[in-house]
RNA sequence: GCGGGCGUGGCGAAACAGGUAGACGCUAGGGACUUAAAAUCCCUCGCCGUUAGGCAUGCGGGUUCGAGUCCCGCCGCCCGCACCA
């Protein structure tokens, strides 16, 4: 480890002087942090409270979920949040800044496998941690709003949510394919099958269909993506991924005549202009006729048992070839009964989009094209594109998908593409085969989940009634405690008695569903449990939300841009169409902070990962192991993580140099929307800075005047200059504070301390501009630094908390300099610089430009053809 | 393949609206204080050049009095989605 840590400073200071007046003027951060994290806490300076006469603000940090142990990431992304949260509460804001835990989730069951100890009391053990963890960094939360999603206060009033959704026609049962792990006997989420295997298991993951239940996210399709466009603090790339996953396309929507069979078969596209291109149809394996003719067709029911054995996992798609069964069906043209297409069972024809089935066009269609061309099919150009010579214009191994001029299409030749959709649109919905429809990409969201610790669903299976929803009256359906993980599967089927109680339709006996949610569900309404945390009658009171929500600044990483985020602007609408509330969009700003990375090392000898805590510098100042002192290879700046043994933890940082120093670092240098590289002498150069900070206004050059004096009338002119820099400094944090801008609103408060440094206080009106100056430092770092501003604040000889004071207003006069540095350039070369009076008459400006000597000799004599001034910033001399 | 973003010193980065490129910090080097070290303070720090000056924002063009910033064409890196008909 570089740089010395502070304790041990300290030690050795008492060590050499031989007593503790020295290490008193230091700055003691453990005694100091505790000290104001008590004094907030007594005081309840965080505590919320409804109040109509102040505008509200709501900031919330993505919550947790308790792994264990906080982490760099927790640390920036509530660094980030706080400091908006104290920033706009000294702004004068009714602020609401709460915390949770995202408490239901596999891990506590695999920690109950592993380590056998109940999920109930791993989780319960692990939030009580991270909050004595999380209270170290002097966050402005409101504890008592403090919720965790295991608790059955919080997630009754999901199932009745629930239940509302289901009269509402927002949730149904339907069967799916899902993938099953045969070992575990549990669903696995696409993220956790990996080539195809189990993640944890390594058995080969089957699909298996299973009735599940599902939330009808796509009736929100369109309002979804309608939305998105209100969404205007939120970061465009999120808006463009969610807009992406919602995936709408606009098209034709119609049924093909089957050749020698009664029924039809219907097809999705959005290409309809192309008709006259197709070379054939094509169904999904999963396509009901397909099963209907693999009934009689051996070779067909391998074909399709083959394309189901091939997973679902990306890299199995892209490998993929484009194979085909030809079914010996034929579909006929619907404006040629002349015209008939094979139809092939295809294993790039997905089932859960459109109809299941498409027609191929391979001349504009690069998928199709592969297909045609494997299996000999025609392909026929019919769009060409403005600038072809369409008696020439063919299609070889790339198809041409852009728009252009239709031929070869009987009635539709001459027309543009567009037009050409249009036309066949008009004509397949007069004659009754079709219509133009909307189609998305965006499927219901399955959230059962064959595990123990979520959310029980409330529903109960009766032989008689069939499926039963718990009423409303035998809320909540308790998740029981005493289950036992010795069988694999769901715990909660295996209970002996749980699932067994009565149908509340017929009486008789029935059984529970042991299914529970995904855990995204108890995320999706969190933000809405804060306004009311401690009601139990409903979820949360009307008035609450209709004072705080929508969240005004929810800030989180950019890994939950779809999933968390879409979810819960589907429940918000949900919860809306269920009369809970009258809100759209849950989160109106969004700000999604960059990953925190640290250099990784391995042995040179084993190529083994080693810990940063392994490790220290050589006489030559290279990495060695601390044990053996053997070499070390420096790799890649990556992603803190257990596997690479590159993390830093942050409770023996914040014990080290205290939370204020890791609250800098994690504010300094990188923009917030960026990666940030944890290093050694970036906390150090935090560490140094408070120490600078403490000394300067505890060891002051000249006694300051008291707090509150009056301003002298006079200042020097380097206690003048000193204000200006005070004010301008003001003003230009409040404006990065506001966007974001948290490293250069450090390097403007550094910049300003430097100046301040400067001054030895002995000219006229230099004590009073410094006074001004500290207390402006002071009020400016305590969103970023709360504890060190608190205590400068009571060194400076004020009573009371910093944490009640407003936000400095700069003075408007002082924010503009009178005089400024303009540039001056011979043909946009810089030749001078000159001190000028603001808003110089440009003429004037130009003959004191020109009269300069280095000027001059840049013309050289050279007649001068133009002069181009700016005001306040540049004359250009043209020759 | 589609969509989005980004390329600036040894490093992280600044640069409002086209107007002094490199603020602020890290690292490094030199010096002061000290018996010594740590801490602290001072100085230097894009490259070449003694100065004058020249060259510099991934590369090549263009627009402009003036381009890191705007336009065109390349190159490289990162992220998301991906057989979506």
């Amino acid at each position: 480890m570089t740089g010395t840590p502070p304790t041990s400073v300290s030690a050795k200071l008492i060590d050499s002087t031989g007593n503790g007046v020295l290490l008193m003027s230091r700055y003691n951060v453990k005694e100091t942090e505790a000290k104001w994290q008590n004094a907030w806490e007594s005081q309840g300076c965080f505590t919320a409270r409804e109040d109509a006469s102040r505008p509200k603000y709501y900031v919330l940090e993505m919550f947790p979920y308790p792994s264990g142990r906080i982490h760099m990431g927790h640390v920036r992304n509530y660094t980030i949040g706080d400091v908006i949260a104290r920033f706009k509460r000294a702004k004068g804001f009714n602020v609401l800044h709460p915390m949770g835990w995202d408490a239901f989730g596999l891990p506590a069951e695999n920690a109950a496998l592993e380590k056998k100890t109940h999920p109930a009391t791993w989780t319960r053990e692990n939030i009580a941690t991270m909050r004595s963890q999380l209270k170290t960094m002097g966050l402005s939360i409101d504890w008592d709003r403090e919720i965790a999603t295991c608790d059955v206060e919080y997630y009754r009033h999901e199932q009745k949510m629930f239940l509302d959704f289901l009269k509402a026609g927002l949730a149904y049962r339907k069967e799916s394919w899902v993938n099953w792990d045969p070992v575990d006997n549990t669903v696995l989420a696409n993220e956790q099958v990996i080539d195809g295997r189990g993640w944890r298991t390594g058995a080969l993951v089957e699909k298996r269909k299973l009735s599940q239940w599902f939330l009808k996210i796509t009736a929100f399709a369109e309002d979804l993506l309608k939305g998105l466009e209100t969404l205007d603090r939120w970061p465009e790339r999120v808006r463009i991924m969610q807009e992406n996953w919602i995936g709408k396309s606009t098209g034709v929507r119609f049924r093909f005549a089957l050749k020698d069979r009664a029924d039809t078969l219907e097809v999705f596209t959005t290409r309809p202009d192309t008709l006259f291109g197709a070379s054939f149809a094509a169904i999904s394996p999963n396509h009901p006729l397909a099963a209907e003719l693999a009934a009689s067709n051996p070779e067909l029911a391998e074909f399709i048992a083959e394309c189901n054995r091939l997973g679902t996992s990306e890299e199995a798609i892209e490998t993929a070839e484009k194979r085909g069964f030809d079914t010996g069906l034929k579909v006929v043209h619907p404006f040629d009964s002349g015209l008939e297409l094979p139809v092939y069972v295809a294993n790039f024809v997905l089932m859960e989009y459109g109809t299941g089935a498409i027609f191929a066009c391979p001349a504009h269609d690069q998928r199709d094209l592969d297909f045609a061309r494997k299996y000999c099919l025609p392909v026929l150009p019919v769009v060409v594109p403005a600038d072809a010579d369409p008696a020439t214009f063919t299609v070889g191994t790339e198809a041409y998908t852009g728009p252009g001029l239709l031929r070869n299409s009987r009635f539709l030749d001459g027309l543009d593409t567009e037009s050409g959709k249009q036309e066949v649109g008009k004509k397949l919905e007069e004659a009754g085969q079709g219509e133009r429809t909307t189609q998305y990409r965006l499927r219901d969201w399955g959230v059962s989940r064959q595990r123990y610790w979520g959310c029980p669903i409330p529903v109960i299976h009766c032989d008689s009634c069939g499926i039963v929803p718990v009423p409303a009256d035998q809320l909540p359906v308790v998740l029981p405690e005493d289950v036992t993980f010795d069988k694999p599967g769901n715990p909660l089927a295996h209970h002996p008695s749980w699932k067994h109680t009565t149908c509340p339709d017929c009486g008789k006996p029935a059984l529970r569903e042991t299914d529970t949610f995904d855990t995204f569900i108890e995320s999706s309404w969190y933000f809405a449990r804060f306004c009311s945390p401690k009601e139990d009658s409903t979820a949360f009171t009307r008035e609450s939300v209709d004072y705080w929500l929508g969240v005004d600044q929810y800030i989180g990483g950019i890994e939950h841009a779809v999933l968390h985020l879409l979810y819960s602007r589907f429940w918000t609408r949900a919860l809306k169409t269920c009369g809970y509330l009258n809100l759209d969009e849950p989160f109106t700003g969004l700000f999604t902070q960059g990953m925190v990375n640290h250099e990784t090392y391995k042995d040179a000898d084993s190529g083994a990962w080693l810990a940063p805590t392994d490790l220290e510098k050589d006489d030559a100042g290279q990495w060695v192991r601390a044990d053996s002192k053997a070499p070390v290879n420096v790799g890649r700046v990556e992603k803190m993580s257990k596997s690479k043994k590159n993390v830093v933890d942050p409770a023996h940082i914040i014990g080290t140099y205290g939370a204020d120093a890791a609250r800098l670092f994690m504010l300094s240098d990188s923009p917030p929307e960026r990666d940030l590289e944890w290093t050694e002498s970036g906390i150090d150069g935090a560490w140094r800075y408070i120490n600078r900070l403490w000394r300067m206004m505890t060891e002051t050059p000249v006694a300051l005047p008291a707090a509150g004096s009056p301003k002298p009338a006079a200042f020097s002119p380097k206690a003048e200059a000193a204000r200006r820099l005070v004010h301008k400094t003001i003003a230009g944090m409040s404006e990065d504070l506001d966007k974001f801008r948290f490293n250069k609103a450090v390097a403007r408060v550094r910049e300003l301390s430097n100046t301040l440094g400067e001054l030895d206080g002995s000219g006229e009106g230099e004590a009073w501009a410094l006074r001004e100056g500290f207390e402006s430092v002071v009020r400016l770092i305590g969103p970023m630094m709360p504890h060190l501003a608190e205590e400068l604040w009571i060194e400076l000889g004020h009573s009371g908390l910093l944490t009640d004071q407003p936000w400095p207003e700069a003075d408007p006069a002082l924010v503009v300099e009178d005089s400024v540095t303009m540039a001056v350039q011979v043909n946009g070369k810089l030749r001078a610089t000159l001190e000028l009076p603001r808003d110089m008459a440009k003429d004037a400006a130009e003959q004191v430009a020109l009269a300069d000597a280095n000027v001059q000799r840049a013309l050289e004599g050279k007649p001068v053809r133009k002069v181009i001034v700016v005001p306040n910033r540049v004359i250009n001399v043209v020759v």
